[in-house]
DNA sequence: GTTAGCACTCCATTTATTCGAGTGCTAAGT
DNA sequence: ACTTAGCACTCGAATAAATGGAGTGCTAAC
């Protein structure tokens, strides 16, 4: 167990380090407000903290710096609640206050006013509700053997795909076709849509459609837009280069190789372990490009179902109580915003 | 003008350059295939292109590198026509040939595969067209008072958006509100769907829904969800960053903002100039970022109507004939697909 | 247990040195 | 008149040496 100085101390370097990037030395250390000991002292309890593995040091005559291990025991231990500052609230209440737009564009603002304040990489998955219901199915022709399909579910999410009919359907066709669909679909949870439509629509679909090829690529079109995973979105990617642990090309490369791979990033933003928060600190992370980074994940709800996840990767050098405190304040917001506009109680 | 074998010179120094990145000296160039003078002739030559302004030398005593002029002069009077490769090909064609997808993915598929073939950072503008007219108008409340608009085009664009309704709307109001929608409606290019809307719809709407601003407003949301701009997908963003050019972070972090900015950069893709390819150079991108880059833009059509680009960014030190090609090959491609998934006749 | 003092370490930065590819010029060759 | 070989010269990149300073560990005194 850490003793109170340890702890005084541990705190200060990673509070240092994280502002300055820069090793932090015994003399420095010393002049800080909360640090009356001196140099010596706290070369001697660094020295120890270092033993114990939450310190390292890049050689031997430089300054300490947090470990992996350090910043996990700050993380769990020794972060105090930050107040955050007035204007960081104005911002992210302003984005929140506004016109409601469609979900496409208020998640990407999210991910844009996250990075912003932040000033780091911000990642933000769009929402996905299993309970979600078939509200609505609609089919529009287009051209003589083509047609959009849309659904919509009771949550107000659209989703659309063409699709290719054989060239004989007729008007009367699509029109008792659609009656079918809704009839047997409506109120069905989208998890279980793509079991329940070739139940139900399959016989039926081949005497409609021309082949019965034709009835089986239409089902699944239907249920593959309906499955389509998590929209991700990234904000403020450029940010990592003004980074000073990113100044070297190769370092940053895989990161944003990463970015482009958005189904496997959707997999990394850390659960929730503390609160409504997660933290996962260089090698936690099981992305290899993410060694040397600490990602910061929250997650959001609509009512009680936790239907989305937003984060933010940086160094492992990261203000960790402030971002905690920021995606806290964007998860609930987003959390209210999304669970009042689909409450049909009132 | 340039005599034949100065345009010999320019030519195999430009496609030296691109594929070394190191300045291109006499000897080296001596030793090339197409060429028999030796060393101190081309050296001579050399001197003169440089003079002509289409050669830069970094310093006295370094080799020659073509200078913005250089390529320009390359892209318009030397570049060859390259035959891509079967590979290349054989990538596209199968990218365009796999089951339609709904229209988003397509663009964004475009732009990843155009990115990996070129090893560059590809940019894909998605289709627009303002000739499209309204197909139909959907209405379905979700919500006791929200309600999503669902508007499809004839070429089948599926475009939604949530509206706010005053409490007391009944369903046959709202019914009844979608049949005069679409009564005045179905036909309208969208490009005149805002005015139209007002002039045709205002009375009737204010009637219809409680108070005249909820009326206005719902006006607003319906046209807005039409008017959405490009989307603008980016593919291998990461790929700028394997150039020696921009090994330095400070080179970088602009252009990686730059491509944060989508609305900007959508109109920063060349327009057409020879056949159907557009290329900047240098400065003569207007966009400060890419002052050292190299632009390369394609237009795609449905039928005769251009309504998409995609492009390619990189440093100027590019293989243009190769990637004009790949991009001319990709926006036929698409301008194909998309023509005859809309074509009506058949 | 804490602190001042001091010798020592090691990196970052600067300065010097070397190395070599490439040029321009001159003079000879075709 | 054009082309080419030869040669001295230039200048940056890469390497090596020198300097400076922040920081440590240890010891001895408080």
């Amino acid at each position: 167990m850490l003793s109170h100085r340890q702890r005084l101390i541990l705190h200060a370097i990673v509070d240092d380090y994280v502002r300055s990037a820069e090793p932090v030395g015994s003399r420095t250390l010393s002049k800080h407000h909360d640090i009356q000991f001196s140099a010596a002292t706290i070369r001697n309890e660094m020295a120890d903290l270092e033993e114990l593995g939450y310190l390292d040091q890049p050689h031997t005559s430089a300054g300490r710096v947090p470990s992996q291990k350090g910043y996990r025991f700050y993380v769990d231990n020794l972060m105090d609640e930050p107040s955050v500052d007035r204007k960081t609230v104005a911002t992210l209440r302003s984005l929140f206050e506004q016109k409601l737009s469609e979900m496409e564009r208020l998640i990407q603002q999210t991910a844009q006013v996250v990075s912003h304040i932040t000033q780091q990489t911000s990642v933000v998955l769009g929402p996905r509700t299993h309970q979600e219901r078939v509200r609505k199915i609609e089919m529009i022709p287009i051209a003589p053997s083509r047609a959009v399909v849309i659904l919509v579910t009771d949550t107000g999410h659209v989703q659309d795909r063409q699709v290719q009919l054989s060239d004989d359907v007729a008007g009367e066709d699509i029109a008792s076709l659609v009656k079918l669909l809704n009839d047997k679909l409506v109120g069905v949870p989208i998890s279980r849509l793509r079991s329940r439509l070739h139940r139900v629509a399959s016989a039926e679909l081949s005497t409609l459609l021309a082949s019965y090829e034709d009835a089986l690529a239409f089902l699944d079109e239907l249920s593959e837009a309906s499955q389509r995973s998590h929209q991700v979105y990234i904000g403020g990617a450029a940010n990592i280069l003004a980074q000073p642990e990113f100044r070297d090309v190769d370092k940053v490369r895989p990161l944003f190789e990463l970015f482009e791979r958005t189904e496997e990033l959707g997999n990394l933003l850390p659960n929730a372990e503390r609160g409504s928060i997660g933290v996962r600190i260089g090698s936690e992370n099981v992305a290899l490009p993410l060694q040397d980074c600490a990602v910061i994940g929250a997650e959001y709800r609509i009512g009680n179902e936790v239907v989305g996840r937003l984060g933010v990767i940086g160094p492992t050098r990261m203000d960790y109580a402030r971002i905690v405190k920021v995606l806290d304040y964007a998860a609930r917001a987003l959390s209210k915003l999304l669970t009042e506009r689909n409450d049909f109680g009132g």
